[in-house]
DNA sequence: TGGTACATGTAACATGTTACATGATTAG
DNA sequence: CTAATCATGTAACATGTTACATGTACCA
């Protein structure tokens, strides 16, 4: 008997897609509000993408569209078909991550910079990066104190996210003057 | 008089080329090697893509191949123009950075994996994480060590992949059992 | 009833990845 | 002279980005 042929490959977006349905039925827009809470940090998706992995999941029979809302709201709903998918995309080795850095590239380059250009983008930067700081202290103050024990899982993502983030601020703190510039932190006006 | 069309902007990859063949001639191939030494950590290019840049930059003017040499090299040397376009790419206020980490994809997805097959998906990346702080603790000494002063710019890109490594290696170490494993160290065989 | 935020989608393009094809040079 | 390595390039495809087009629901 001819067995059916297996779905291709999901991509880790799609896949990311997937782990979200688990939790119940979401639309495109939903879907683009929870991977920004929840995996903003470390993978990044547009709307654009989502609405076409999703048109892409849906005409694989990996997901189902179901009624349409009020305002045109289509939610998705993971099919076991789907499920098996994102078992077996998850089942894999995960690649090493990428780091795209452009403002490594501008230091790197920094000699052809003037030396107060270069320290200017490097202060915005880093007030970038204490504000990045800032906002997962919060989240992770919130969710520690929020009753239910926190998701382990959950956790240790955002304590990736805490790490990453001190560490770029010592970085800064210890870069020569040439590219720090004087550090004099002004706070918002 | 009418003034030439401005080059459209770069993209940073066009523009790291450019930065790179500031220091002299270079080959597609070497250019990728010296991309691999230079700024591999924070920035990933294919051999590919080079080769289509420098296509497109020689065609618009930014670049300019030689003669070839022996064996098809084609050394590709920068123009005035390459120049200007550098520069001006370089005083942009460079993006944020982003990071793709399926690992993380894998752990904040953890619930739906056996825990062991996890636990071995996050054993198997701290060793990759050990052994990247090993290859730049290696390169941080030979900069220092290598009787000429270092570059300052140089140094200061290796040091952010120092604590980036460090960061996560401290992250892996204070990531719960569950989702750890037992993290003995097996050395090389 | 008018403006703002919500919501969905398409189109065009830029960039990144993988596989394939081809051949030259050099070391042994 | 032959195998390994160096080198260049194309083609096909996957993914990511940006701009545009359209319209709904809610709130003041």
């Amino acid at each position: 008997m001819p067995s059916p042929a297996p779905d291709p490959p999901l991509n880790a977006t799609a896949a990311s897609l997937l782990g979200f349905l688990h939790e119940g039925p979401l639309t495109g827009w939903d879907l683009v509000a929870t991977a920004q809470r929840r995996i903003a940090g470390f993978w990044s998706l547009t709307r654009s993408q989502v609405y076409r992995e999703l048109a892409a999941m849906a005409a694989t029979g990996l997901v189902e569209a179901g009624p349409p809302g009020p305002r045109e709201r289509r939610p998705y709903a993971i099919t076991p078909r789907g499920r098996a998918a994102f078992g077996r995309w998850l089942d894999q080795d995960p690649a090493e991550e990428t780091i795209r850095f452009p403002l490594l590239l501008s230091i790197g380059f920094g000699r052809h910079l003037p030396a107060a250009r270069l320290e200017a983008i490097v202060a915005r930067h880093r007030e970038i990066h204490a504000e990045r700081l800032a906002r997962y202290e919060h989240a992770h103050t919130q969710m520690r104190e929020g009753g239910a024990p926190p998701d382990p899982y959950r956790l240790a993502t955002l304590e990736f996210g805490l790490a990453y983030e001190r560490a770029a601020l010592s970085w800064f703190a210890a870069l020569p003057k040439a590219i720090r510039g004087d550090q004099s932190v002004r706070g918002p006006s």
